[in-house]
RNA sequence: GGGCCUCUAGCUCAACGGUAGAGCAGUUGACUCUUAAUCAAUUGGUUCAGGGUUCGAAUCCCUGGGGGCCCA
């Protein structure tokens, strides 16, 4: 390993502690209380003067000066000062702390709690330990670390000190647990479903391709749980739900990593009004507890979880904005040359469905801050819907959109076993002209079908930008702990 | 995928064709109530990589790489 100027003082100081017979890195550690604990009770600890222990990583400055010393431990929990004097330490420990402790190291502090003279709370060391030596160094004292880059390549850097990082991902845990507590009260039980799959589908996406050796198959990553889930709808299970990691062979930006977290629940005998409730209720519980109201600000927003979502049809509103009404052109053609002639500019995509999705995306959705559920999808943008029973060329679905971001996707799903062969037949035509995100056809899915599902309601919803939205990051990767990055070599 | 920006000491940044610098941290010394401690001295560089132009390149040009923002 080769060691940087800065490394090799703090390996010298190893040795040094070594060589006193010191261990540097000692297994195990004794703590009395937590830093947070002893502030909490700090009052009656220093009346008692009681002597405690606490553990931490020297953060901040080291102040020393001739025969007394301050510096600052930080636990999980909290900050506190450590007061040093020579008296008090003793001169083998007081130069050690002096000569051979960096900030960064991991540190045992036995003392007395009192207030130092300006009045900070303070323990008064009579006994020291190394508990880990720190061969790397603290980035600037004051501007700390803030190059995204650095940041993200070495999070545990970031999460050492940046209080704002840590925050981001105790929201996003608090998010999850929340969910998961919503939906075990309302009799969700949580199950597993291969990661590695056979045939991939449930989303429209591109999958990672991977391969089983001794079984000489390839195999996919899943983009979605969906089709696993229904078929424990189809065995009787009559509410589940899975939180779990997606990939998805795609772009990375602001709000896309390959791989992903969502929670995907199906409820039998429920449809998508059922789904659509629970959303609500399951935003409000969210807001309820980590923003303690039903508001959030997210980029500039106040957003509002208090009442019942807006409810916006994509084939009204791309009528609304820009007068093209997508049930008249049917064909791709035929919607080009609308949007052509309606001089719009939008990215062209291979297949109609495709091209009404990437129309709402762009004309419509960016607008919809406060939370909306969009409705009256296309059945061909929707292979895994139930078709509207008035309007069957649109099907029953919806996908919770908050400042401009989809959360979520939500369907009465589709149980007919006929119709549903007709869809993977359509998706593959799709995929012939070009679409690679279409869904291959799932032979195995058609036969669990065809032993009869319950009309059922199915739910999606992307924790990552849920997070986001909660802990106020504008990117998801302030998210997701070790986000994808390319090699640096 | 396209455009723009960016990469210099451990970190945060200067230097913009003429000897690679500062602050912080580190090192040495002084200091028993500091908290961006102070004071004095001081170490530290493959300027992302490779090529080119030039008497001379961190700087200009080309190619490649990493990152960011915007657009698609």
């Amino acid at each position: 390993m080769e060691l940087s100027d800065l490394q090799a003082q703090r390996l010298a100081k190893l040795e040094r502690l070594r060589a006193a017979g010191i261990d540097p890195y000692p297994p195990r550690a004794h703590r009395s209380h937590t830093i947070g604990a002893a502030l909490e009770q700090f009052d009656a600890l220093s009346a008692a003067a009681g002597e405690i222990t606490l553990v931490g990583r020297i953060v901040g400055a080291r102040r020393v000066m001739g025969r007394l010393a301050f510096a600052h431990i930080a636990d999980e929990q909290g900050q506190i000062q450590l007061w040093l004097s020579r008296g008090d330490l003793g001169d083998a420990w007081f130069d050690r702390f002096r000569d051979d402790l960096d900030t960064f190291d991991i540190v045992e502090a036995h003392g007395v709690l009192r207030r130092t003279k300006t009045g900070e709370p303070s323990l008064f060391v009579t006994r020291l330990a190394v508990l880990a030596k720190a061969l790397n160094s603290p980035p600037d004292k004051y501007h700390g670390l803030t190059d995204t880059e650095a940041r993200l390549r070495e999070r545990y850097l970031d999460l050492i000190v940046n209080d704002s990082t840590r925050s981001a991902f105790r929201t996003r845990s608090q998010v999850i647990s929340i969910m998961r507590r919503v939906l075990e009260a309302r009799g969700f039980i949580e199950v597993e479903t291969p990661i590695l799959q056979p045939m991939y589908g449930g989303a429209s996406a591109r999958p990672f391709i991977t391969h089983h050796n001794q079984l000489d198959q390839d195999l996919y990553l899943r983009v979605a749980v969906e089709l696993y889930l229904k078929r424990l709808i189809v065995g009787g299970f009559e509410r589940v739900y899975e939180i779990g990691r997606n990939f998805r062979n795609e772009g990375v930006d602001r709000t896309h990593n390959p791989e992903f977290t969502m929670m995907e629940c199906y409820q039998a005998y429920a449809d998508y009004h059922d789904m659509m409730a629970l959303v609500e209720a399951l935003f409000r519980e969210l807001a309820h507890h980590i923003a303690g109201g039903t508001t959030i600000t997210y980029a500039g927003h106040t957003i509002d979880f208090g009442p019942p979502w807006a409810r916006v049809s994509i084939v009204g509103a791309l009528r609304d904005v820009c007068g093209i009404d997508i049930l008249q052109h049917r064909t791709l053609g035929a919607l080009r040359a609308a949007i052509e002639q309606a001089q719009l500019r939008v990215e062209p995509q291979p297949s109609w469905a495709r091209q009404v999705d990437e129309l709402f995306s762009t004309l419509v959705q960016p607008n919809l801050v406060q939370p909306t559920f969009v409705i009256d999808h296309p059945v061909e943008l929707s292979p895994l819907a139930k078709r509207r029973t008035d309007q069957p060329a649109l099907v029953e679905r919806f996908e919770p959109v908050i400042a401009g971001m989809e959360v979520g996707n939500a369907f009465t799903e589709l149980n007919d076993p006929l119709d549903q062969e007709q869809r993977f037949l359509e998706q593959g035509r799709a995929y012939e002209a070009g679409d690679g995100e279409a869904q291959p056809m799932d032979t195995d899915f058609l036969n669990a079908l065809m032993y009869g599902m319950p009309p059922t309601g199915g739910l999606g919803i992307g924790i990552d930008r849920v997070a986001m939205l909660f802990a106020g990051q504008a990117s998801i990767r302030e998210v997701i702990f070790f986000p994808h990055l390319r090699r640096r070599d």
